[in-house]
DNA sequence: CAGTGGTCTAGACCACACG
DNA sequence: GTGTGGTCTAGACCACTGT
């Protein structure tokens, strides 16, 4: 396993502010001085700290210095494509992934439209429910267009699709766009959720791309309203 | 007005993909090309590709090239700190912003402690009430540290305050923190919206942050539950 | 193979902050 | 003034993609 000088540059500084080695509002020590203990140039120092800056971990200010930052440390994830597992592993409540629906099938009007899929593709449809601290919260069901991933078994989706499709597949996933909204809630939706009386439920859209720019999954997560939460750390352009 | 090479390079392959001189999926020029043609390093150019990258016009393909993508044109904003005017110029519907409450007050308990401010700040509070298309939608609850805006006036508020914070005090407003959840309606939420008895709204909690990492603004932007809506282009890492 | 984007270097000059 | 981060250059080598 290779990687990068600028990105171990980056992990070693994240792993230093996470153990504290730097508390927040402490000053970094500068570029040129980071250059040097790091032997490498100003450049690459700069797109570690560059990564620093748009994950939250530091704030850079022109002329005087860069100083750590305590946001970032906490509410991860931030805005980003997170999957359930890796969500789930910063929580404290216990959570457990049922499958309900595991199946190829032919993609009809609006999902066909929607995974600009043609009439002869297959599509994997996989409903699964997210417990949470022992209720049924989040309803995730994912549209995988078939020739891009040929085999899925229960076990994966119990466990995690992205990391199959990315850890086994090598799938090269690469951006995603994001829907928010409240709509109603349908009878789907109160068959598989707790939904405790609401008629409602916020519905995450999500449109996966791979690499070469290709749309490959579609994936609608629709969530109990009291339990949702999204959090996004952003700066001004 | 002096902009950078690497911004000056990017404004430009933005307007030119606007106007559609390379359509979804065209290739744009390799980076070597662009260098000889905008008479700059390859460096530069990989800035200006970066940002175009980042803001979700193009996607690079190591080995491949750059193609240009057809999300990103439309849906603005995604995930950043845009205000309300810059958004309102983006749609279609008559919008219309009317001032409440616009008062100098002493922070209390959960305030003082949201601005991390102290028993002697004074705080602007200002209340506004986003229509669109005639129907009260967005109640705006807006909390300034008053030594960072000595003066709001009513007119500053119907028109953006954001544009008066960067373009008169020239405050360096530089990152913030976006929380998003579905509350109960307070009593207020009933008196300034139109909310056709929804007893919820979306809460958007946002921690504005200066420059020098100076927490100077907290807003909560409460949103009618059918008309909310939010689009997040992520890449992921 | 040639061409592409990804990383890295060792300098340079600039704008800004602070004493 | 010195020191800081922001920009820019002209090269280099690498890994990847296509033919």
């Amino acid at each position: 396993m290779h990687e990068n000088k600028y990105l171990a540059i980056y992990h070693d500084l994240v792993s230093r502010i996470r153990r504290g080695e730097w508390k927040a509002y402490d000053k970094l020590p500068s570029e040129h001085e980071l250059a040097a203990r790091f032997e490498t140039s100003r450049e690459t120092i700069r797109k570690a700290l560059n990564l620093l800056s748009e994950h939250g971990y530091i704030q850079k200010m022109k002329g005087k210095g860069s100083i750590v930052l305590d946001v970032g440390k906490y509410d991860f994830p931030v805005s980003g494509l997170v999957s359930f597992k890796e969500l789930a592993q910063t929580m404290k409540q216990p959570v457990r992934t049922i499958v309900h629906e595991l199946a190829v099938i032919k993609p009809d009007g609006e999902l066909k439209q929607q995974l600009r899929a043609s009439s002869k593709d297959e599509v994997w449809k996989v409903v699964r429910v997210r417990e949470i601290g022992g209720e049924r919260i989040i309803l995730d069901k994912d549209f995988f267009l078939k020739k891009h991933v040929p085999l899925l078994t229960e076990e994966i989706c119990e466990d995690s699709i992205y990391e199959y499709l990315e850890t086994t597949l090598h799938l090269p996933i690469s951006f995603a766009k994001k829907e928010m909204s409240v709509d109603a809630a349908t009878e789907e939706d109160r068959r598989y959720l707790d939904l405790n009386g609401d008629d409602r439920v916020v519905v995450v859209k999500n449109y996966v791309y791979l690499s070469d720019a290709t749309l490959f999954q579609y994936t609608e997560s629709r969530h109990r309203l009291d339990k949702f939460r999204f959090v996004d750390f952003a700066r001004r352009k």
